[in-house]
DNA sequence: ACGGTGACGCTCA
DNA sequence: TTGAGCGCCACCG
């Protein structure tokens, strides 16, 4: 896997918008980011755009995990977003996951 | 311009 | 319920 360089098109300023709204200790899935930016089915390239993260401290990506409630995958090791995310105040199951209905927000 | 890739989503078995 | 397959959109070479 290559490292893809940040170009900054409007969809991918949208998604980093939009995920900057986020609050702390709450989370949100590739579907609703989706939603919110105005492409249900553009979770796909909102991953690729979120797997560059220019915004790294600014944009909380580890708060975005997969419909299903799982983490999915990430930049920086997955182990440690969990961590992180537990210490916002989000509980991280054994596998991965997470209560969506407690912590998931929309927008 | 085209094809391949990717931190995904949904449907079917 | 869990697993596998197909489809989706955007970015890169």
């Amino acid at each position: 896997m290559k490292e893809k360089r940040y170009i900054p098109t409007e969809f991918a300023e949208k998604v980093y918008k939009i995920l900057k709204k986020v609050p702390k200790g709450k989370i949100t899935t590739y579907k609703q980011l989706a939603i919110a930016v105005g492409s249900p089915s553009c979770a796909r390239a909102i991953g690729n755009v979120l797997h560059i993260n220019p915004y790294a401290p600014i944009v909380p990506c580890h708060r975005v995990v997969k419909s299903d409630g799982k983490l999915g995958g990430f930049a920086s090791g997955c182990e440690n977003k969990k961590k992180l995310l537990e210490e916002e105040g989000i509980e991280i199951s054994n596998d991965f996951s997470v209560n969506l209905k407690k912590y998931e927000f929309r927008f």
